[in-house]
DNA sequence: TCTGGGGTCCTAGGACCC
DNA sequence: TCTGGGGTCCTAGGACCC
């Protein structure tokens, strides 16, 4: 059997432990969006994200708090470590969530419901935190129980009662169904998890395409062949920064930038170094596009981050002049393994201007891709020498 | 419902290579 | 000179999750 552990309202849990003049009361972590609302504000309807103006129209009692994110790391690796005191096998999802695997320890612990009955208390006693846990033969479902438990609570689906408790869900608590799937499924009278596992897998797969048909398909009979995993690591890491309108180009530039250094610090304390800077935009109309580009090698050097990260967003300029900007974000992913790491190397310095005048002489002569990859190769195999066409 | 910050996975076309 | 099929990488976008 497979726990899910999710710990409830996460972040304002950990205020209310905190502060004793919180417990009992409805209270909201955020600063502009609500991150996180105790259960007692969500009576009122509040949800995240909501904006706070919306949360305290909702619910003019509550008490704002800003976000403490080193408390609730801390809280979470207090959690985390009960986690593994109580099986090897843990899976961590995000902050305050994590799947466990608990066949094996049988003779040992008993079984998973008691198992999980003991987690529950030792999270309280251990980190004074409420948590709920679902208990299934499947990821998915384990999940799903722990989201019907909530708050504070132990669900099991014992196998054999698998579907009956989950046909009659909607279609919402399947993995991967969000909004836009949603709409579709419903546009075809499809409202519970039990209409999806008649509509039968071509037609799915038709709707949807041939790998998220086929998903769906299977989790609404509760085929999940997914074990519990340890030791996943991260694809990527990025930071980003909603803005005000009506910046200047030099102000997003030096956000950018505020936003590299975070990312390669970050990247440096997790000893990863990664090679696709990707820059992410999002515009007054809250359209979003991507741009990036790959270097030739991974690295973890705030200069060549940065560098290209300029380079992206001066290039999507016209974008941003023509409609504006509300976001900006970079990430850097294609990170490489901990026994490849880079040296962090000093600042790189400006190229010279012969070099600069060269790139535009390659520009004009052979576009901009062949420029990329000739600028490329000459900024991370040839800092000093630049690459020209005869 | 007027929208934060951190991620994941999938799809699809084009370039390029053998 | 023309041709096929298979594979990888890069880029961009979309949907989704907490």
């Amino acid at each position: 059997m497979i726990l899910h552990a999710d710990l409830d309202s996460f972040y304002a849990s950990v205020e209310q432990r905190d502060d004793p003049a919180l417990r009992g009361r409805p209270v909201l972590v955020g600063g502009g969006v609500v991150l996180a609302a105790s259960y007692e504000a969500k009576a009122f309807g509040v949800r995240t994200p909501m904006s706070l103006s919306r949360a305290r129209a909702l619910c003019p009692q509550a008490v704002v708090v800003p976000p403490r994110m080193s408390a609730y790391s801390a809280a979470s690796k207090a959690v985390f470590a009960v986690f593994r005191d109580t099986t090897p096998i843990v899976e961590p999802i995000s902050i305050d969530e994590a799947f466990l695997e608990v066949d094996g320890l049988r003779r040992i612990s008993g079984t998973a419901e008691q198992i999980a009955r003991r987690l529950r208390a030792e999270v309280r006693a251990r980190a004074g935190l409420p948590i709920t846990v679902g208990v299934a033969r499947t990821k998915f479902l384990a999940k799903v129980a722990s989201g019907v438990g909530k708050p504070d609570g132990l669900l099991v689906v014992p196998p054999g009662a698998e579907l009956e408790f989950l046909h009659p869900l909607p279609v919402e608590k399947l993995w991967g169904v969000g909004p836009k799937t949603a709409a579709k499924l419903r546009d075809l009278q499809i409202h519970t998890v039990g209409h999806v596992a008649r509509v039968g897998e071509a037609a799915l797969v038709a709707m949807l395409g041939a790998n998220a048909g086929r998903h769906l398909h299977a989790l609404a009979h509760n085929h999940d062949p997914r074990r519990v995993t340890t030791g996943g690591r991260r694809g990527s890491i990025g930071a980003q920064c909603a803005l005000g309108r009506g910046r200047s180009f030099d102000e997003i530039e030096a956000v950018l930038a505020a936003l590299v250094d975070r990312v390669t610090h970050r990247m440096r304390g997790a000893h990863r170094a990664g090679r696709t800077v990707t820059l992410r935009l999002r515009f007054a109309d809250f359209e979003r596009v991507t741009r990036s580009r790959s270097l030739l090698k991974a690295t973890m050097q705030t200069g060549a981050i940065l560098r290209t990260s300029v380079e992206l967003l001066r290039e999507a300029q016209p974008l941003i002049a023509q409609r504006g900007l509300t976001l900006v974000g970079v990430a850097v992913s294609n990170l490489d393994g901990e026994g490849n790491v880079q040296l962090e190397l000093p600042f790189t310095p400006p190229r010279q201007d012969g070099l600069d005048a060269a790139v535009d002489r390659v520009r004009d002569r052979f576009g901009a891709s062949s420029l990329r990859r000739a600028d490329m190769l000459n900024r991370e195999m040839h800092p000093s020498v630049p690459i020209l066409p005869d």
